[in-house]
DNA sequence: AATTATTTTAACCATTTGGTTAAAATAATT
DNA sequence: AATTATTTTAACCAAATGGTTAAAATAATT
C-alpha cells in the first residue's frame, strides 16, 4: 500500500489520471468535478485515483498549480524584459493569445477557483516578486510619458487593459459565440483577427 | 399543499429565499450552492424552499434569468440608441461600470453557467434580436470610418473591446486584488479611476 | 366558532459522493 | 521458483445532498 522505493514506476497511469483530471477540473471546477468520472474516463478504478493522489483536494491543488503557472509565469518575465514599450505590448498580446489558444479553459478555471477561495493564491504568488516587476514597468512608462511619447497612464491600468482585452474573449467565449452567432471556426477566425489588431489598438490608445 | 387562489400571499418568505439563493448561486454556482445552506440562511426549513420553488434547477433558472437580464438588457438599448459614436462609447462604459459596481458577482456567474451549459442562453437570447442591433451599430461605425473620423474596425471587435475592458476587472477582481496587493478600498478607487479614463482610452484607440 | 386554505416543520428517503479496506493481480528481486 | 513490493480491483462506508411526506401551526373565510 505504501510506496517505498519504486525505481521503475509506471508513469502512464499517473499521467493518464492527471490528464483526465485536468480536463474535469478546468471544465467543471473543484465542486463540479467528480472523482468517479475521472476514474471512469481514465479507464481505472476510483480507488486508484486515491492511491496515486490521496484526496480530491490534493489532486486539484496539483492541477491548479500548473494552470496558475501557465497564467502568470511567462507574463512576468516579459513585463520585466528590456524592450521598447510598444514592442513589449506587441509581444505580450501575441504571447497571451497564443497561450490562451493553447489552453482555452485555463483562465476561467483559475479566476473561478481564486474567487471561490482567494487564499489559494498566497503561496503561489510569493515567488513571483510582483512588486519589483510592477515598479520596473511603471518606470518604463513614466519615462515614455516624460518624453512625450505616450499619454499619462499608470502601469496598473495599462496592464489591466492589456489583460482584459486578451483574456476576456476566451473567458466569455461560449457566451460571445451565442450572442454573435458564430460557429467555432468563425470564432477562431475572429480571435486571429484580434491577434493582429489588438496591439495596434492599445498602442493607438496611449501614443501621442 | 397546492396554491389555488392566494390573493394576499405573504411575499416576505419567498423574497427572503430568493435573496439568499441569489447570493448562494452567484457566489458558488449551480453545483456549489446547497439547498440546506439557502434554507439555513433564510432561517427556514429546507422543505419550504421546495414548497416555493419546487426544485434547485427551477430556483436557479429564475435567478439566472434575472442576472442574465442585468447583463444584457440596458446594453442592447444603448447600442441601438441615436447618439454620436464617441458619446455612445462614453455612456456604455459609464453604464457598464455602474451596473457592475452594483452587481459585482453577476458577470462571472453568468459566464460560468453559460460555459457549463451553453444551451441555457437559447431562450433568453431570442427577444434580444441581436442581429439588427449589431447591424445598426456596424452602420454607424462604417459611416464614421468613411468620414475619416475613426480608423477601420468592426462593430464586433469594438464591442468586445469595450466589454472586455469594463467587465474583466470585475470578473478577475479577487485575483487582481492579490496580484496588485490592493485592499478593497484601493481596488474600488482603482475602478473609479477606470470609470473616468476608460472611454478616453477607447476613443483614442480608434480616432484619427 | 367552525371550516377551509395556506404556510411551516420534523422526520424520512434514495442517490451521490469522497473515501477506505482487504484481497487479488502483476511486476521486481532474491 | 519463491519471496517481496507494487499496482489494481471489488465491495464497502459514512456523510452529504436534493427531494418527499404527513402532520402541525397559522391565517383566511364562512
Amino acid at each position: 500500500m505504501v510506496k517505498i522505493s519504486s525505481k521503475k514506476k509506471d508513469k502512464t497511469t499517473e499521467e493518464a489520471i492527471l490528464q483526465v483530471a485536468r480536463k474535469a477540473f478546468t471544465q467543471k471546477g473543484l465542486s463540479g468535478a467528480r472523482m468517479q468520472d475521472i476514474a471512469d474516463e481514465a479507464g481505472i478504478n476510483k480507488a486508484l485515483v486515491h492511491y496515486y493522489f490521496e484526496s480530491k483536494e490534493k489532486l486539484f491543488d496539483l492541477i491548479f498549480d500548473q494552470e496558475f503557472e501557465k497564467f502568470f509565469s511567462s507574463l512576468a518575465v516579459l513585463i520585466s524584459a528590456d524592450l521598447p514599450l510598444f514592442e513589449k505590448i506587441e509581444q505580450i498580446v501575441s504571447l497571451d493569445i497564443e497561450r490562451l489558444s493553447q489552453f482555452p479553459d485555463m483562465p476561467l478555471f483559475v479566476i473561478n477557483e481564486v474567487s471561490r477561495n482567494p487564499e489559494i493564491m498566497a503561496k503561489r504568488l510569493k515567488q513571483l516578486q510582483q512588486k519589483s516587476v510592477m515598479e520596473g514597468f511603471q518606470k518604463q512608462i513614466n519615462s515614455e510619458i516624460k518624453k512625450g511619447n505616450i499619454k499619462s497612464i499608470s502601469a496598473e491600468q495599462l496592464l489591466i487593459n492589456i489583460q482584459s482585452l486578451s483574456v476576456f474573449p476566451f473567458i466569455a467565449k461560449p457566451m460571445l459565440k451565442k450572442v454573435l452567432q458564430k460557429t467555432e471556426k468563425d470564432y477562431q477566425k475572429m480571435i486571429q483577427v484580434r491577434k493582429k489588431e489588438l496591439a495596434t489598438f492599445i498602442i493607438n490608445a496611449i501614443k501621442n
